[in-house]
DNA sequence: TCTGCTCACACTTTTGAACCGC
DNA sequence: AGCGGTTCAAAAGTGTGAGCAG
């Protein structure tokens, strides 16, 4: 069976270039928009503190491999009515290459090129607020692969590199109407170190006790080391005593029997005794210096004791740079402040790592995400065993306080509070790490004199609303997080939530798009005061100039890539995530989404599968703008709703993040995180122009330059761009198998989308 | 020689089909 | 025929260790 059915491929070919079509209903009041003040548990975040405090290791494998432990999370504060796509994305935490050495990891050179981001949407989306509020949700079926040629749609990452999950939660209401909101969780706890083979023992010891999978590698096991032991002894027996038999006189009566030899020793023990005591003094499992001793007690007692995480113990990110939606309605939001102060609230009790978001409210956190390493610091993890350090390996991650941080953030951010009704669209850009270093000036970032850093950026720049400086470029959060020598941090921006909730709640979904044809890339110079124009730069950052030069990536065309949803029924509408591979040149990385539903009938739809144009991506556009004024009408600041390591440049012990680090400023600048869903298939097809936009003249950079931005874009079948996990969950719905993870029954329903 | 990756292996859990009874 | 429960085989997930390549 194809990967991809022809029929999906046909209903790909048929993907109208503009998808979306819906006008938002202005005149739909904002202030119908229940202000949410959406909150997310890590429910397994002892667990994931267990192995954090050790240094949280995830074997990578060829065709895919589970994360373990699992993001197992609780949602809160969403609308119950209304619709959401949950989806998970992991990015770089910095430009480091690792090695363990010494018993800790140590940062040993760059990181390599950045692969195409791919985002692992949860099998469920969309669904109601109170589908997702009603369980569990988990994203134990996303599999991380180091395969760069992977078509399964697992997460591509690099081996020995640090990455950082994340969780993003977009409302989708309708089909003309989506993307209202955005919410972006990250739990510091969970990053991790992608390793081919498990380099520390502890974290061997962490996975076999606590995975149930790995049961069998128990102590008591049948696959433990005492029997594993046991079993090669006796094959060695029977093999000995085989080759015995084969050399020895056939009427040699020799036992086979794989018993143990009883040749005595001098002191009198047997050789069954020694082994016994051999078995005994295997290697202890449990090393002292980690704290962990499964056998002395569950691993949330025995583990790093509750550390005292600075941060709630996690941070939440809304509003992130590198994601924005755009909503189609005008709603307004409220102003975040509320949210800020529940989330000041949440931070001082430090019981739950629960993180709040709330759409507008941008967090800022200035609080120092130690956890994240200096990118070049050898001590970025510290070494489990010293005895000094209680959190061995990875050097514990100082959880930033959301609270402190926001509070502690900068003023300036929280400051804006203005809710912008102007703005139309909110754009939902996935993160793009910003390029190590840029020799393009930006104009907009270098307008502010902090600009060169993140910690300014939040100030100066509002991702979701189209204020003056509407630069769309997008701070990827993902760059944030990437920044080798910015730890972790709530960023600024995120605090930048009072306002941020305006935004969204007043960005309006603009339909169609006026782009140009042939939009110029965005280019980094600042777009003042176009509300309008932020999606329609989002749109303009489509590759139409094939920016993908730069870099060449493998297995898809850089341009465009797939996100499916797992669709109702084969006759329901399709939902399929196209994240086109913005030219590097288009500086935002851009998603677009559309949710076409499928009775809908799109002008454009008859055309033949045109050329992707930016003008079909629905929603998406780079959050970054840059309020160069910040005036205290513009909508805060910013995007990072990401964990801005950097922008909390008091606290953080992260270096402030160059200009040149973001990509829309540097082009060429390597790591650029884009959030990708593949569909080979469906890319050419999607985006004919694509071939033409990489000029084989321009090859390939061996390092992969940055990769273009993929903006989200909605395939009107969703089987024929699933990636066969989704595909898989598809069947089963069709089956009338309920998932694991939640009803498919109203599926129907989700044709909507 | 060292490091990192791949593969086969044995074990486990999960999944889903096949029964069975009501 | 539909539903729910049980059983069982296949599929998939897991860490290990040997082997290989750079």
């Amino acid at each position: 069976m194809p990967l991809y059915p022809p029929a999906c491929d046909m209903a790909a070919k048929a993907l109208p270039p503009r998808m979306l079509a819906p006008p938002p209903a202005p005149s739909e009041p904002a202030a119908k928009t229940p202000k949410e003040d959406v909150k997310m548990e890590l429910e397994n975040a002892s667990l994931w503190k267990q192995f954090s405090s050790v240094g949280t290791e995830m074997i990578i494998t060829k065709k895919g491999r589970r994360m373990f432990p699992g993001l197992r999370l609780k949602l809160s504060g969403l609308n119950p009515s209304l619709r959401y796509i949950v989806l998970l994305d992991i990015i770089p935490a910095d430009n480091s290459r690792y090695r363990f050495q010494g018993g800790g990891w140590q940062a040993v050179g760059g990181a390599e090129a950045r692969l195409p981001d791919r985002v692992f949407i949860h099998p469920d989306s969309p669904a109601t607020g109170a589908h997702w509020q009603s369980r569990t949700i988990s994203f134990h079926y996303a599999k991380l692969t180091n395969n760069t040629l992977d078509t399964q749609g697992h997460i591509i990452l690099h081996s020995l590199h640090r990455y950082q999950p994340r969780v993003h939660v977009i409302e989708a209401r309708d089909v003309l109407r989506w993307g209202g909101g955005q919410h972006s969780f990250v739990f510091p706890e969970t990053q991790f170190i992608t390793v081919t083979a498990y380099q520390n023992n502890k974290i061997t010891e962490l996975k076999i006790n606590s995975n149930p999978f790995a049961k069998g590698f128990r102590e008591n096991g049948m696959n433990s080391k005492k029997q594993r032991d046991a079993r090669q002894k006796r094959k060695m027996s029977v093999l000995t005593e085989t080759l015995d038999i084969v050399n020895c006189d056939p009427c040699d009566t020799t036992e086979l029997l794989p018993q143990p030899i009883t040749t005595t020793t001098t002191t009198g023990t047997t050789a069954a005794d020694l082994q016994a005591l051999a078995l005994a003094s295997l290697p202890p499992l449990p090393d002292p210096s980690c704290g962990f001793r499964p056998e002395e007690a569950t691993y949330e007692d025995t583990l790093v004791p509750e550390q005292p995480l600075d941060l709630g113990q996690a941070f939440m990110a809304s509003q992130m740079s590198d994601i924005t939606i755009s909503m189609a309605n005008g709603m307004q939001n409220t102003p975040g402040s509320e949210v800020a102060n529940s989330m000041i609230e949440r931070s001082d009790t430090m019981g739950e790592p629960a993180y709040t978001s709330t759409f507008p409210a941008a967090q800022a956190n200035s609080a120092s995400f130690p956890s994240a390493p200096l990118p070049q610091s050898a001590s970025s993890f510290s070494d489990p065993s010293d005895a000094s350090n209680p959190q061995p390996s990875i050097s514990p991650i100082d959880y930033p306080s959301i609270l402190s941080s926001s509070s502690s953030s900068s003023p300036t951010l929280s400051s804006s509070s203005s809710t912008t009704p102007s703005l139309q669209q909110t754009s939902f850009t996935f993160p793009t790490p910003p390029p190590s270093n840029s020799s393009s000036p930006q104009p907009l970032l270098s307008s502010s004199p902090s600009a060169n850093t993140y910690h300014t950026i939040p100030e100066t720049i509002s991702p979701h609303t189209p204020t003056d400086a509407s630069f769309s470029a997008p701070i990827s959060a993902h760059s944030l997080l990437t920044q080798t020598s910015q730890p972790l941090v709530m960023g600024e921006p995120i605090t930048s939530g009072e306002n941020a909730p305006s935004d969204q709640s007043s960005a309006a979904f603009v339909y169609p798009n006026i782009l140009p044809a042939n939009p110029a890339p965005l280019t980094a110079h600042p777009l003042p005061n176009q509300n309008q124009l932020l999606a329609p730069s989002l749109q303009c950052s489509l590759p139409t100039h094939g920016a993908p030069a730069s870099f060449a990536f493998p297995s898809v065309p850089t341009h465009m890539q797939n996100l499916s949803f797992p669709s109702v029924s084969p006759g329901s509408a399709h939902h399929t995530l196209h994240l086109p591979n913005l030219s590097h040149q288009s500086q935002a990385p851009s998603l677009a989404a559309a949710f076409p539903h499928s009775s809908f009938s799109h002008p454009s739809s008859s055309l033949p599968h045109p050329p992707f144009q930016p003008s079909s991506c629905l929603a998406v556009s780079s959050s970054f703008q840059q309020s160069s004024t910040s005036a205290p009408s513009l909508p805060p600041a910013y995007p990072h709703s990401l964990p801005n390591p950097s922008a909390s440049s008091s606290t953080s012990s992260y270096p402030p993040v160059e200009l040149g680090a973001m990509p829309q400023f540097n082009p060429a600048a390597p790591y650029r995180p884009e959030m990708v869903l593949h569909h080979p298939s469906l890319l050419s097809q999607l985006d004919p122009s694509l071939p033409t936009s990489l000029p084989s003249s321009t090859p390939p950079p061996a390092l992969y330059p940055a990769f273009p931005s993929y903006p989200l874009r909605l395939c009107q079948d969703p089987h024929s761009s699933l990636s066969i996990p989704f595909r898989h969950l598809y069947r089963q719905h069709q089956h009338g198998h309920a998932h694991p993870q939640g009803s498919y029954l109203d599926m129907s329903t989700r044709a909507v989308f």
